[in-house]
DNA sequence: CTCCGAACTTGATGCACATCATGGAGAAAC
DNA sequence: GTTTCTCCATGATGTGCATCAAGTTCGGAG
């Protein structure tokens, strides 16, 4: 739609990165001089599953989708990823192949650093090293708690936790479609559909055709917390 | 029941540990001297879900289980811990409360290790930064693994995936309750009870009280790639 | 404008698993 | 020995969600 923002500079976008954004400009210079951005058209993989983790991206411009794939086929969305957002480290710091997917969605541009390049500029610069185990246990916590939702709560809930994460991440209007939803909470197409439904009867959310409104944070909360015990 | 056997010291322990292996003994007798072995009977907590993250552990001897509680009371367990695993590191990295409890299910002796010391000690040693990376990045590639099975998979398939993953760690004998096997796959004790009287009926293992033994692993990994088709 | 495909909705049916209920078997307490 | 408690097995019933199957609406391409 807006035609060719003015991209920011990568210095720029490192210095607002989850990642890097404690680091002095001397010590971004140096991480920036191993950068190189590309840019993706929507549905380009950044990389996929199985492959050899040559490079960590971050995000600069746009929105990446991280996926698995179940054995028989479906996929699964680990999450959704924005600017100033790291993906594909987890297959570089261990050094085995990436265990997802990442698919570009919209028109993005990403920034690549080599994992060479990286793990060197990771032994100088320490306190890097405890930032990146600080993102690192965040994300492990996130994980760990959909693991526990996913195993022991219904649809409705299910949703609603995740809804609820959308909102707080990227705000009230939320571009998915049904089946993106899906694929987050391991529910079908019709289920989102059907309970998208019913929060839409109660006023917590206005559909629309590839996303959603949320009006009522607080009700989703209500429900995101429980089985509706009055 | 075997009494009392001589403890290793805590220098062996650090030396044999996932996250402390690569470290000299210079660098070893340094962590050492921060650290204090602490026993804990069956049942004794470690630390609780939502408490303040003061330190982390190393288990020495015995088996820790981490289990989280959701909304309505039911526990599930995120892990077992054994001899050189770490544990409450999650919280400790990023300084926020404790996501999960921690219980010791047999005598136990643990390493305690205190945030404060181990985060100065941690920025004066990149490369042990750079092993706990990695150490986080398997925690979260297995954590991310799960989440997709539980979100996809059927029980049978579920509960030999964690029967494999087990038998991997530590050995054919997996001394659980079918409660237990339960709440680490989001399946009811009943559902467990009937898939292993199905398993045991297929040769694949050798139902006890409190305990499995796993006795054909191939037919387990076939199972836990997919539904049977054939 | 018309056509077409993607996204979405809605209904009917089936089934896998939860839930509820009960009985048995082993181990520890006495 | 008996009691008691935990762990386990198994049957009966219910239900939440997947699955199958048509539609409907919307937006974009021509």
């Amino acid at each position: 739609m807006a035609p060719d923002v003015e991209p920011p500079s990568i210095l720029a976008v490192l210095r607002s990165s989850e990642a890097f954004s404690t680091l002095d400009d001397v010590e971004l210079g140096e991480l920036a001089s191993a950068c190189k951005e590309i840019t993706y058209r929507s549905g380009e993989f950044v990389f996929r599953e199985g492959g050899r983790p040559d490079s960590l991206f971050i995000v600069s411009l746009g929105r990446v989708k991280v996926l698995k794939h179940s054995s028989r086929g479906k996929e699964h969305i680990v999450g959704f990823f924005g600017p100033g957002e790291m993906v594909g480290e987890v297959a570089v710091f261990e050094d085995r192949p990436y265990p997802a997917s990442a698919e570009v969605v919209e028109l993005s541009r990403l920034i690549r650093i080599r994992r060479a390049d990286f793990v060197t500029y990771l032994t100088r610069r320490p306190s890097v090293a405890l930032h990146i185990i600080r993102v690192l246990g965040a994300r492990l916590r996130v994980a760990q708690g959909r693991l526990m939702d996913s195993a022991t709560e219904r649809a409705q809930q299910r949703l609603a936790r995740i809804l609820l994460m959308l909102f707080r991440r990227i705000g009230p209007t939320l571009p998915f479609t049904r089946e993106e939803l899906g694929q987050m909470t391991g529910l079908t197409t019709e289920t989102v559909s059907r309970q998208i439904g019913e929060f839409s009867a109660m006023g917590i959310l206005q559909p629309g055709r590839r996303e959603l409104v949320i009006v009522d944070e607080a009700r989703l909360v209500l429900l995101s917390e429980g089985p509706s015990e009055s």
